[in-house]
DNA sequence: TGGGTCCATAACATGATGATATGGAATTCA
DNA sequence: TGAATTCCATATCATCATGTTATGGACCCA
């Protein structure tokens, strides 16, 4: 016996008031519901109902037994509804870790926009070094990880990105009058540079290296948002992400192409042993459409 | 197709980590939990489980509905306990109005004595006038009354029960010495008498009339409590009901029959169309056996 | 390569749930 | 009072979801 239908139409009868009309609720027919009622009431060893002229009337053990019933049932109606969001995807979980340097530039608009109609997704974002990044995606505790200097892993599948750099330099700056930068230009020039452990550090030694430059290492930071901030203030020029440069541009701030162009390798981070969800999917699609004005065609 | 057969599967398999654990688990058949896992992912839509090298693996999905489902199922289940306690008269809830005299003597007692080895059940007391407690019953806002001076309801079933009453004095009163107290002992002593209004003021006032001796009536009360109280701090000696008498005797108060024997009426009121509650009889039992000592045998 | 494990499919049995038909009891109304 | 109506229970039958056993394919391990 099945007992989720006999409570099913133990609560009908009691909403409906009576076993006819709750057959209607429910849309199967007037007997059948009969012994629905019937069944439970034999099965729970409880009378449910007394039968008084020809009509039902709920006992006290039925009304206290009601609240609990609809309730329960109402969960169970919900979880299709679940479902349903789901399959839309409407609903579920994402768990992201990224780059410091990244949770503060695209990454948080690109999610806002993701969430705005999607209001029963919930996401987790942690910043985290890349060393870190690998290890939390190939341990499957986040879905998505974003790093640079992937130097691959066992259970890590990855999506190599080339960032478009630019050339980031203050508006009053006399070489802002160029729609183009080369490393001779900058040639001495007090420049604000990544740390020396970073591989993009050492592509831009090598640049200015073939073009029998000086680079002029003024600053030595981090993020490339710091140092698009101190290149806003003129305490040199730096060679940024473009994804970064569009974050402070307008700001007295102004891009232009750097050459030769020194791509900046970003890696997505997939654990490759965890099927992805239809909601990660939808996010990858949205992520990387946002990142394609960023990215060089190879 | 049983949805809730299909999500029992689901949960099982989640839990137990494979189908055949889970067929365990379930006390079914392999084949069958395959097949209950298959209709869901169909029925919902959505991809479970992801077969890799011969084993199943959640998808995030699986692992974002599992939380709910599971919730959902132990609610379900929680039922089936919850009947049992109905069943075995341990949960409920009862509601009982009663007149405020009666609240503070013996019912607490029964209803506490009656709770403590029922924790599920709850119940709610309200003093109420006789009036009231019989409208509220006839309302069916309460389970249980207790009332005195009962007229009669149409929707209302009652039971008379006659109370034994006592004469009550100080242990220090000369009549004490007495084992039975008449009409007669009392003539034109200070006497604490109930309210005009009430019929059982009357039958003393008959009673001493009978007797051709002199009530003296020094104080009226409402609540024989109240009389019980001034008679130990020797202001007169009261004639009330063998229940309030029980609750002060041994604080410097004694008790003794009084001839001719004037029975108190109480009543137990029912509503009349609604079904007595397992719990509601329960209650009762206990309640009348504690009455037991105090009541006339007709 | 062979045995063991895990899951899917096929074929079949059965029991719960659905329907229709019918009847009894109570209420309403002419 | 009798007829019509309403409400629920019972009987009988059909069907489908769920259970079973048998079997086979994929994968792992020694």
């Amino acid at each position: 016996m099945n007992r989720l239908r006999q409570l099913e139409a133990f609560r009908a009868v009691i909403m409906a008031g009576g076993v006819t009309s709750a057959a209607n609720m429910l849309n199967i027919s007037q007997p059948a519901v009969s012994r629905l009622i019937a069944s439970l009431e034999k099965a729970l060893a409880i009378p449910l109902f007394e039968r008084r002229q020809g009509r039902l009337y709920p006992t006290s053990e039925a009304e206290f037994l009601f609240t609990e019933v609809d309730r329960a049932i109402t969960n169970l109606d919900h979880i299709s509804k679940l479902a349903a969001d789901i399959r839309n995807q409407k609903a579920g979980h994402l768990r992201i870790a990224c780059l410091p340097g990244f949770a503060t530039s695209l990454l948080p608009r690109v999610v806002a926009e993701f969430l705005v109609d999607r209001p029963d997704v919930t996401m987790s974002i942690q910043t985290r070094s890349s060393a870190r990044v690998r290890e939390w995606i190939a341990a499957q505790q986040y879905d998505i990880g974003i790093a640079d200097e992937f130097e691959g892993h066992n259970a890590v599948h990855h999506e190599a990105l080339n960032i478009r750099t630019v050339c980031a330099l203050s508006s009053r700056h006399p070489l802002a009058r160029q729609s183009v930068i080369t490393a001779k230009d900058l040639d001495g020039l007090p420049m604000i540079v990544q740390d020396r452990q970073n591989r993009f550090y050492h592509a831009v030694k090598a640049a200015f290296d073939n073009a029998g430059a000086v680079l002029n290492q003024r600053v030595e930071v981090r993020q490339f948002a710091t140092a698009c901030i101190m290149a806003e203030r003129e305490v040199g020029i730096a060679i940024v992400s473009s994804i970064d440069a569009a974050e402070y541009i307008g700001h007295g701030l102004v891009s232009r192409p750097f050459e030769p162009q020194l791509p900046f390798r970003l890696d997505i981070l997939y654990p490759k042993y965890h099927p992805r969800s239809l909601l990660m999917q939808e996010f990858i699609e949205n992520f990387q459409r946002s990142l394609k004005p960023f990215i060089l065609p190879r």
